[in-house]
DNA sequence: CTGAAAGCGCTTACAG
DNA sequence: CTGAAAGCGCTTACAG
C-alpha cells in the first residue's frame, strides 16, 4: 500500500541506504543518482515512516508544552509564540492542559512520557517544593516556565515580576496617585508570581516614602477575568477610597475595569489601572489598558532554544535560570 | 539506559509476550504471573517506547489540528474542546497553525502527513474548491471544520450558519430595529461563513417585510478585533443612520463596540450589537455582548469522534456532513 | 560514492 | 495461560 524506502530503492535501481542518503540530504551522492532517487520518491509518493525513524533515531522531534489552558489568553499567545519558535528549530509541538488540580498536572506530567516526546515545556501551576522528586521522574529534558518553586536540577525561564511590578507601581505614583490597589495578591505566598509582583509593589510605595496599607492589598484567588470583577465588586461594595489599582494580570485588570465603568468610577480620571501580561486584547478595551509586556515570546524562544540544546547536545551544562526583560507599555488607562 | 521489555521480562522470569500481555490488559494472564510482571515494571521504571509501538501497530493515537491561529480567541477555545474531546477517545492532539496565505496552509497540509499523524481535523481558510485535488493528497483520515466548499470526499462538520444568523438579525428586528448593519461581508463569497451569513441576513429583513440596503453591508477582510473598529470607524465617518448590527463574529462585534462607545453611540440605547461565536469574553465586555453560541464543543466532540471513528474503524461508510445546534445567547448589548 | 546487514523496541500470529 | 520468532520501516556503522 504505502511506499517504503525499499519500494523506492527497487524502483530506482539503487539501495536502500541510497535513498536514505537522498533524503536525508547526505551530501556524498552522485547527481544522476540523486535525481534517479527523487524520481522515484514522486512517482511512488513516498513519505518516511516517522515512526520507524523515531524508533531509530530515538528522537521524535517534537516537545510538549503543558499549560493550564488555552482558554487563557496568556497561554494561548505563548502556546503560539512556542510553536513559532519550535518550528523554527524542526520541532512540533504537543499540548498538554491540566485543570487546577495538583493530580491533573501530575497525570499531564506523566502523559508527557507516555507520548515519547524528546523534551517539555513546564508552565508549573499546583506543584510546589515537595513535588521536586516527581519532577525529575520525568526523565527526559525539561524547562519550567514560570517562578522558580523548584530548587531542581532543571533549566528554568520565567519574568522579572518583582522588578516590573516595581516599575507598574511607580509608573501610577508618578501620575500622582497614592492610593493604590494591590489587586490579585496570594496571602502567605512568597515565591510564585503573586509574592514577588505584591513585593515589588511594596517597595515601590515604600521607595516613594509612603506606607503599604493592608487593606489595598486584595487577594484574587485564580487569576481570570470574573475573578478580577468579583474582587473589584467587592472593593467598591466596601467603600474602600482608591484611586490607582496595579492587577497582578491583565485579566483580572480587565474584569475590574468592567465593574469600575458599570459602577461610575471613571478610567483613568477616577483610578488609573495598571495590568500584567500585554494580552493582544489590551490594546481594544475601553480605555485601552497599560499593561506590563513581560517579554513573552522571548521567553518562548528562550526556552525553546535551551529544550532543543538540550535534546539534541549533550546536557554536560548546568540548570540555567534566565530572566527576559519586560517592558511598560503605557496606553489609555494611566494617562490623564 | 532506559528499561525495554527484554529487561523487564528477564527479571520477572517470563517471556516479552507475557509482558506485552499484562501492559496492554490482555486478559488471560495469571494473577501471580501478572504480580511478578508488574513489580518488575515499577522496579524497572519500565516505560513503553512509543515508537516501537507506532511502526508496529500502525498507529500513533494522534491527530493533527490544523487552525489559523490559536492568537483568535474562537481557535484557541476549539483547541481546548478539541483536546478535551480526544483526551476522552485516548488520542493528543498536534496543533499546527498557519498564516493567512495559501502556501502556508498547504505546507500545514504537508506537515500533518510528515509527523506520523493518525488523521486531522482542518480547519479551512484560504483554500478553495480548485484545491480539492490537494486534499486527496493528504493520505490520511480528514474531517473538516468549516464551510463545505469542498466537493471533496471528506467528512464535514459545521454549524448553522444562515438560520443562525437570521436568527440574530431576527432578534434585533423584534426589538424594534429596522436599520441593521450586516458587519463582516466578504463581497462575491457564496459558500464560506460570510456569504451564508449574509443570505441568513437578508433573509431576516426580507422576512419582515423589509429591503436589504446595500449601503448596510460591510465588508471586512479579516475578521479580527482590529478590522471590525476600522471598519465600525469608517461608518461612523461616513454618516451612515443604522440602529443595529449584526457583527459575523465576536471580535469584530467588540472592535466595533469599542469604537461607538469612544464615539459616544451608546449600546444598546442608540445601536443594538449582536456578534456570532460565544467567545468567553463577550461575557465581560461592557455592555456584555449577545451572541450565537455555534455549538462550539459539540462540534468538536463531533468531529473528534467522527475522525476517531475513521482510524480506528472500517471506512467504509460514505462521507458524512453535520450540522451542530445554534443557540442565541441574549445579554445586555441587544436589551432595552 | 554505494551496498549488505544489523538492530531500534515493540506486537502479533503461530505453537504448544 | 505462555514462549520463540518474525517483522514493522527506518538509520547507521562497516565494507568496499
Amino acid at each position: 500500500m504505502t511506499a517504503t524506502l525499499h519500494d523506492v530503492a527497487r524502483a530506482a535501481g539503487v539501495s536502500i541506504k541510497t535513498v536514505s542518503n537522498v533524503i536525508n540530504n547526505y551530501p556524498h551522492v552522485r547527481v544522476t543518482t540523486r535525481e534517479r532517487v527523487e524520481a522515484a520518491i514522486d512517482q511512488l509518493q513516498y513519505r518516511p515512516n516517522q515512526a520507524a525513524r523515531s524508533l531509530r533515531s530515538g528522537r521524535a522531534d517534537m516537545i510538549g508544552l503543558i499549560v493550564p489552558d488555552l482558554r487563557n489568553p496568556y497561554f494561548a499567545e505563548l502556546a503560539d509564540d512556542v510553536m513559532r519558535a519550535a518550528r523554527a528549530r524542526g520541532f512540533s509541538v504537543l499540548i498538554e492542559q491540566f485543570d487546577a488540580d495538583r493530580e491533573s498536572e501530575l497525570a499531564a506530567l506523566r502523559g508527557a512520557r507516555r507520548r515519547g516526546l524528546d523534551g517539555v515545556l513546564y508552565s508549573v501551576l499546583s506543584l510546589g517544593e515537595d513535588d521536586a522528586e516527581l519532577l525529575d521522574e520525568v526523565g527526559m529534558p525539561m524547562v519550567l516556565l514560570g517562578e522558580r518553586i523548584f530548587h531542581s536540577a532543571h533549566d528554568h525561564v520565567t519574568m522579572r515580576n518583582t522588578e516590573a511590578a516595581q516599575a507598574a507601581t511607580a509608573h501610577l505614583l508618578r501620575g500622582g496617585r497614592s492610593r493604590i490597589v494591590a489587586l490579585g495578591s496570594h496571602p502567605g505566598e512568597v515565591v510564585g508570581s503573586a509574592g514577588l509582583r505584591l513585593r515589588g509593589y511594596e517597595a515601590a510605595i515604600e521607595a516613594a516614602g509612603l506606607t503599604v496599607d493592608p487593606a489595598l492589598v486584595v487577594p484574587v484567588d485564580r487569576w481570570h477575568r470574573i475573578d478580577g470583577a468579583e474582587a473589584m465588586r467587592a472593593v467598591l461594595d466596601a467603600g474602600l477610597a482608591f484611586d490607582g489599582v496595579v492587577a497582578f494580570n491583565d485579566s483580572i485588570a480587565l474584569g475590574a475595569m468592567r465593574v469600575m465603568l458599570e459602577r461610575g468610577v471613571t478610567i483613568p480620571d477616577d483610578v488609573a489601572l495598571i495590568g500584567f501580561d500585554d494580552l493582544d486584547e489590551t490594546r481594544y478595551s475601553l480605555p485601552a489598558l497599560t499593561t506590563i509586556d513581560p517579554g513573552r515570546s522571548e521567553i518562548a524562544r528562550v526556552a525553546v532554544d535551551l529544550l532543543v540544546d538540550r535534546i539534541v547536545g549533550d546536557d554536560g551544562d548546568a540548570p540555567r535560570e534566565i530572566l527576559a526583560e519586560f517592558r511598560l507599555v503605557e496606553r489609555e488607562s494611566t494617562s490623564r
